[in-house]
DNA sequence: TTTT
DNA sequence: TTTT
């Protein structure tokens, strides 16, 4: 019914770009989400949590965002649940962003979310040259939980 | 640095209210929170996200709050770890509400949130026959993957 | 660089339906968002916000929703600044919808927002016995402050 | 019912910092948040919020920020209504931050809300010598419309 | 201008 | 009243 969540973090790792089989561009990163542990001054908690962007975003934020930045996510939690290689369902919490903005620097590099134009590009344009070096899934720190190995078109959020 | 979620949905059972070691009450409960799947018209797809509540918000929950009744939840995204019988180590998402409002009919009777007065009880002030029929862990739809079997003081977010 | 809304509360009158010069859909309302005030156990405060809603969502809450019922609003504040008939410099705030959905019954029937089907149609295509019984302003709850008398297209926000 | 607002944005001032009759710290400043004109490309339309922040936040807000800071605002939308000088109601909109993040640098020296410790020091404990500078109301740029300055005890948000 |  |  209604489902918003606004994070600011770090980046724990580079921006991982993906391709759906039709062209749709896919980035997911892990951001660490930090905040104080109330009655123990000074000490800090981390919530380590995965992002999913996609489309045009998806590629500004692999050419932009890097391990270590400071970023914001507006988006939505998501909930997948797959079956893993013991054939025991697990569930994988994600959260969709609609918008990233970079914080660090150059602000105004930030991407424009949704409603920007020249934010939906022909899919099938994701050329060749981009799609070969891109499912590196022995190093993708999500590939294990996220089964993103085989991103079905089902999967768009849009 | 900044983590907000807010969500609204349907609750896929009765809360489970349980006492910390110290005495401090915790609910949790499942929240269906669906949305319209794009280009697939009348659609929904549905996230089942697992939501936490501590003291006098727990108890009002608990009390008010059926399976089936639409909620909403505003609080914060939080990423736990723990391992499990294989030693395996889990993450699970959960959302620890800051406030709970209760949508389906008497909205008056939902609970103020952190920042109404009495929102901080003793404790301590828990009666026993509260706590004894509390952790039926044997049929607690969360007691699998989110382990709060033990709950330690150290798990208080506040 | 982000700006995001969530709101919960009633509407104070019924929307206003109005059209822009291109036939693009508006519709404006007054929410009432109650809040307990602290230390004054019992009280409430409540605060009056506008909210403006475009396109296919604008005529969905025309036709369903109505003084009295309960909303929710997920959008982004805007500052619109107008000069009045004495050649002041006003502010108004309000709150942009992105989403709005109707809580109080047939929650099903709530508006899909931005991303839902069709929630784009052709403005033009806004029929003419429609836009006729649209612009009363004499009676428009928001006409002396928000001044949308002459909805300009320049103010569409997407 | 809910009420939740996050802005990230620069302040277009710096913080100005005053008490109230009991001692209470309050700040206010403002948050120009822009965002893409869409449809038009490369064009930016910006908003310019009030910030309204109490207590030590209030205080630390007033030690760390200053005019073009990044910074980001998780809170409430308020609509407070005053009758100006010719006796007429005006509303203004500002937003009242529970927490308020320091984005450009340094990001630990941000504030931790309303959870941290101490975050509620004894209100009559603002020292003499901090009171006196503060209520510079002749320059305040807030004063004019947000008639900040009686504050009294009963705006208090806690 | 104000909703339950 | 306006920030980069």
């Amino acid at each position: 019914m209604l489902n918003r969540v606004v994070l600011i973090g770090r980046l724990t790792q580079d921006p991982e770009l993906r391709y759906t089989n039709s062209g749709t561009a896919v980035a997911s990163f892990g951001l660490a989400v930090d905040r104080p542990r109330p009655n123990q001054a000074g000490e800090r908690e981390t919530d380590f949590i995965n992002i999913v962007v996609w489309q045009k975003q998806a590629e500004l934020c692999a050419q932009y965002l890097h391990k270590g930045r400071l970023a914001a996510v507006d988006g939505r939690l998501q909930i997948r649940t797959y079956e893993n290689r013991e054939g025991q369902k697990v569930r994988v919490a994600e959260v969709v962003a609609e918008t990233v903005r970079f914080l660090d620097r150059g602000d105004q590099s930030a991407s424009a979310g949704p409603t920007a134009p020249a934010a939906r590009p022909a899919p099938a344009a994701a050329p060749e040259s981009r799609r070969a070096p891109a499912p590196r899934f022995e190093d993708d720190p999500f590939a294990d939980d996220s089964q993103m190995i085989d991103i079905s078109d089902d999967d768009l959020p849009f």
